[in-house]
DNA sequence: ATGTCC
């Protein structure tokens, strides 16, 4: 593979168009890259040549990097890829290891002030760790659900007692908002799992899971560019937020597994292949890719599932040390590993993201009615003790299929982040000591050194970008008042 | 990401 950062002016094959946008001409096809020059070219020459790897897949219409593209495994974290619904393919590595991973932000009828005490703060942390469990091999509180309700009915699948704002799905409340409540798909497919697994997933429910995932609670502080967005979705300044990141447990990683093999057995029968073998993928229409387009379904429904019980466990805990009077309000729940059919400018699509967000502008037909008239909420997390954002879809968005970035973006690995960063230097980030600090609930920060904003890059930068290619627009902002990690 | 090698 040839170098891919040539000069521009002698390599007529490299075509920049915008500041924050460029097509590159891979070998295989266009590549289309959202982001401001030095973050395009801080990517690196391997991320253009697992894109060229991609995009040898078969019938392929489009593909996108966000600003926070980074390699994955077989793919790309920050990848958009489109496939018509016909001819289309599926791809376990462009959805991800953690399928339905996901934002979820709740609002309090809270202000900052409420928690400027950092004993509150303390407090809370506790009460929340108390209910949600974040250590190895952790089991939740919630073994009175069934956990085939879940799989097969996503939100729909849960008892009344869970969902306090009464939400049937008959009667439109508060969590009509959210984001897929409930993916169907051919439940056969469920038998594929075998047992053991089911038990592992159940005793799952309500954990928080490792690596980047978090609860934080947060202080908003809304963009004058989108005030009146803001106001429509209820936010003010200063009042308090919960922002909860995890995906599907080892369910997904079940999912993985048990259809992988049936992909890669597929694969090899068709003689399919790219310069990758890392790269799975099966027609849309073959046995192996409806089996796992259905089973990954089961893993969106598990993490929609499991992102609202533990916000559930995060009312409680704030009823505990606030009083009764304690309101967590469901702003929107929005994944950023997944696949699905999408229609765009009238045509049946099917829709990759991984590490990408969808994010509608105000008008588009598919917002759910809520956010119709504004757009819905994007849910953007930022790493540790930085900043995460409320987005909101521009109309210019249409040429990225509605897609901007998912977080950050990693910009050196777990191993390379213990060796360099000094948990003193993390410590600092976080204002460990100051009346200030982020509170953590790990009392040593060894644990999740490897999640420090050191391994990371500059979330605002990353919004500058998606914001300044017209995809996406700021709504608020969402500062770190206390944060909740597994390991 | 993941019961990260039952």
């Amino acid at each position: 593979m040839h170098d891919y950062f040539p000069n521009e002016r002698n390599d007529p094959n490299y075509m920049s168009t915008t500041p924050y946008y460029r097509r590159i001409d891979l070998p295989a096809g266009d590549l289309h890259v959202f982001a401001a020059d030095d973050l395009f070219h801080a990517m690196g020459a391997k991320v253009l040549e697992m894109a060229n790897n991609n995009l040898q897949i078969p019938n392929i219409r489009y593909m996108s990097y966000t600003p926070d593209a980074h390699v994955g495994v077989g793919t790309c974290i920050g990848t958009t890829a489109v496939w018509g619904a016909g001819d289309g393919f599926v791809s376990p590595s462009i959805v991800g290891s953690d399928i339905g991973c996901g934002m979820r932000v709740h609002l309090t009828n809270l202000d900052a002030a409420d928690l400027r005490d950092v004993k509150v703060r303390r407090k809370l942390v506790k009460a929340i760790e108390k209910r949600i469990p974040v250590e190895n091999h952790a089991r939740g509180f919630f073994s009175d659900i069934r956990l085939d309700d879940v799989l097969r009915k996503g939100l729909h699948g849960l008892p009344n007692k869970y969902v306090p704002d009464g939400y049937t799905p008959r009667k439109a409340t508060s969590l009509t908002h959210v984001e897929c409540s409930r993916f169907r798909y051919e439940e056969d497919a469920l038998n594929r799992i075998p047992e053991p697994l089911w038990h592992r997933a159940h005793r799952q429910l309500g954990t928080l899971g490792g690596g980047n995932h978090f609860i934080e609670i947060q202080a908003l502080e809304t963009d004058e560019a989108n005030r009146g967005i803001a106001e429509r979705w209820g936010l003010r300044d200063g009042q308090v937020a919960v922002m909860i990141h995890s995906g599907s447990r080892a369910w997904g990683g079940a999912v993985n597994q048990y259809s992988g093999s049936e992909v890669a057995k597929t694969m090899h029968r068709l003689g399919l292949g790219t310069g990758d073998p890392k790269l799975a993928f099966a027609p849309l229409g073959s046995d192996a890719g409806r089996t796992y387009t259905a089973l990954m379904k089961s893993a969106l429904n598990f993490a929609v599932a499991n992102r609202h019980l533990m916000a559930y466990a995060v009312r409680d805990a704030f009823k505990e040390v606030f009083g009764t009077q304690a309101e967590l309000r469901t702003l929107y729940d929005l994944m950023h590993n997944y696949a699905g059919e999408e229609s765009h400018g009238g045509e049946e699509l099917f829709v990759h993201r991984k590490g990408t967000t969808k994010a509608l502008p105000a008008g588009h037909p598919d917002n759910p009615e809520p956010y119709r008239e504004t757009g819905h909420p994007a849910l953007i997390p930022g790493s540790m003790g930085t900043s995460s954002y409320l987005m909101v879809g521009a109309e210019g968005g249409g040429r990225n299929y509605h897609s901007i970035c998912h977080g950050a973006g990693r910009v050196r690995s777990r191993n390379a982040t213990k060796q360099l960063v000094k948990v003193d230097e993390f410590a600092s980030s976080l204002r460990i000591g100051q009346e200030d600090e982020i509170v953590v609930n790990h009392k040593g920060l060894e644990a999740i050194l490897d999640e420090s904003p050191q391994a990371y890059k500059d979330v605002d930068r990353i919004i500058d970008s998606v914001v300044g290619a017209g995809l996406a627009g700021v709504v608020a902002k969402c500062r770190p008042l206390a944060a909740i990690k597994g390991v």
